[in-house]
DNA sequence: AACTGCAACAACCGCCTTAGT
DNA sequence: CACTAAGGCGGTTGTTGCAGT
């Protein structure tokens, strides 16, 4: 009945991984390439998971991940961003270049929320923790609901949500928006500099949009 | 020095989506 | 169109290290 499992969980290692198993997964990888997960690593002599090969290379091993601490610009970029997506941290982390949606996640429950907390914010909603009591109703801002997931529109639930309008205009299919490609560098020195917050979402019509082209950015992109 | 509580983060689990047949 | 397998994502848990008592 069910899915079977993703691997035969009998035969793999669990845990944290050793050393020499991150060595392993490493040189398959330079040398093959990602390819196929699930056949990975008994290709590569892992006693893992495939699923478990691939969280630790995304997340650890990948070459041009960043580290270290995020500066106070990531921090200010993610409450940002999560104030227009929600927990979608995949989308984040694609605006984020060298940080992965696991690192950002575990980032937000750690420091952000209190951060945000500390500033009289709710982080799940972006809203003053004073106005709780008036929506106490609301799920998350950015949340999308199981109903709203299948009819495939999300709804804005917040009649006096400050991020309203911007949610009316939020354009999610975000499938049309490609992520960043120069990874590398850092946002300033992307080619990007005429493109507003905003633009970069694809919102390029949104009040909040301060850049000059309207029409500039990823919506070109196809 | 031993204990406790907490913060940080690595890793797993289960569900959903997507691609292939 | 239906079904299946694999990939991907977000939530949650487990482990470790540190600070305070």
């Amino acid at each position: 009945m069910g899915r079977s499992p993703c691997c035969e969980k009998a035969h793999t290692n669990k845990g944290a991984w050793t050393k020499e198993e991150d060595e392993r997964l490493v040189s398959y990888i330079q040398a093959h390439g990602e390819g196929c997960w699930r056949t990975l690593p008994k290709a590569a002599g892992l006693l893992r998971c495939g699923k478990s090969c691939r969280l630790r290379w995304i997340n650890y091993l990948r070459p041009d991940l960043k580290r270290g601490n995020f500066t106070v610009e990531e921090d200010e970029l993610i409450i940002e961003l999560h104030s227009l997506l929600g927990n979608k941290w995949s989308l984040i982390a694609g605006r984020l270049p060298g940080r992965t949606d696991n690192e950002i996640k575990n980032y937000w429950n750690t420091h952000m929320r209190r951060k945000l907390l500390s500033r009289g914010i709710d982080p799940s909603t972006h809203r003053p923790t004073n106005d709780l009591a008036v929506d106490s109703m609301s799920t998350s801002f950015g949340a999308v609901s199981k109903e709203e997931k299948i009819a495939g529109v999300p709804t804005c639930k917040h009649q006096e949500n400050p991020y309203e309008g911007k949610c009316q205009e939020l354009n999610l299919d975000l499938k049309i928006c490609p992520p960043f490609q120069h990874q590398s560098e850092p946002l300033k020195s992307r080619g990007r500099e005429d493109l507003c917050f905003y633009c970069s979402l694809g919102l390029q019509n949104s009040k909040g949009c301060s850049c000059s082209g309207g029409d500039s950015g990823f919506a070109r992109h196809e």
